[in-house]
DNA sequence: TAATCATATATGTATTCGTCACCTACTCTC
DNA sequence: GAGAGTAGGTGACGAATACATATATGATTA
């Protein structure tokens, strides 16, 4: 899913429409409690968020969701391998998803208008 | 059009649902040879890019772009007033221009596919 | 049994980018 | 000549990410 910048002047612009990863964090804890390499995997699977996510940016960022009281972590032994440490939204996690619902509708009306403008122009072109 | 977040924890979240501003900025030197200024106001104005739009991030912007080859820009003095640095696109700039369409079709295509999950899921609930 | 791979979490550092605060300069009007 | 509006800019700072690396456990294999 990760696309290359036929250009590599246009490297930059790429970084700069967005990373929804914070959304994909919340959407699939959501769904189900995970631990972060588990979500790690999610989140390259499903394609959103066209980074490869990153394990420094995903577990940073889950540490800070938790800080900010959006999720509940805990550690986790009963398995074979290393302890895991297990997350679950918390109530203010699932109003920050219903928030994130309402950021990224509002997005997609803007993405959609200017999409609509960019090809109305052309057309006139 | 710039957005506080209910919930001051959530407020990280806003800033990672982008700011259209490369993009803006193409789209309007596409339309027609613009200075900074003016699209700073253009950008306010037409509430792309949720942000409001900083001098210093609009010009710094402008420089890159330049350096990147991505618009021409030149001094224009006939006119009352303080001397104006007139951009342009670039054929590269259209390029990348078209480019950014592509990104965003592809975005609002992943984002509405994240709502559409989310609201099947809330639906099951 | 030693090496190595997959799982799992985490930190340190550099860089990138936007925001804030500030500056210069020109022109017009009061 | 003071102030407002137009126009372009910089430096310091902080927040967030990217990249590299450290750590530990258990399973596989040479």
């Amino acid at each position: 899913m990760k696309e290359e910048a036929q250009n590599p002047a246009f490297a930059y612009i790429a970084g700069r429409i967005d990373k929804m990863l914070v959304p994909a964090l919340l959407n699939f804890l959501a769904h189900k409690p995970a631990h972060g390499y588990e979500l790690i995997q999610k989140i390259n699977e499903s394609g959103f968020s066209e980074i490869e996510a990153d394990p420094a940016t995903i577990y940073r960022n889950l540490r800070r969701m938790e800080e900010d009281g959006l999720v509940l972590s805990q550690w986790e032994t009963e398995h074979t391998g290393p302890a895991r440490r297990s997350y679950q939204l918390s109530p203010e996690g699932h109003q920050a998803l219903e928030y994130c619902v309402q950021l990224i509708s509002d997005k997609v009306n803007n993405m959609t208008a200017f999409l609509d403008q960019y090809r109305q122009e052309v057309k006139e072109r």
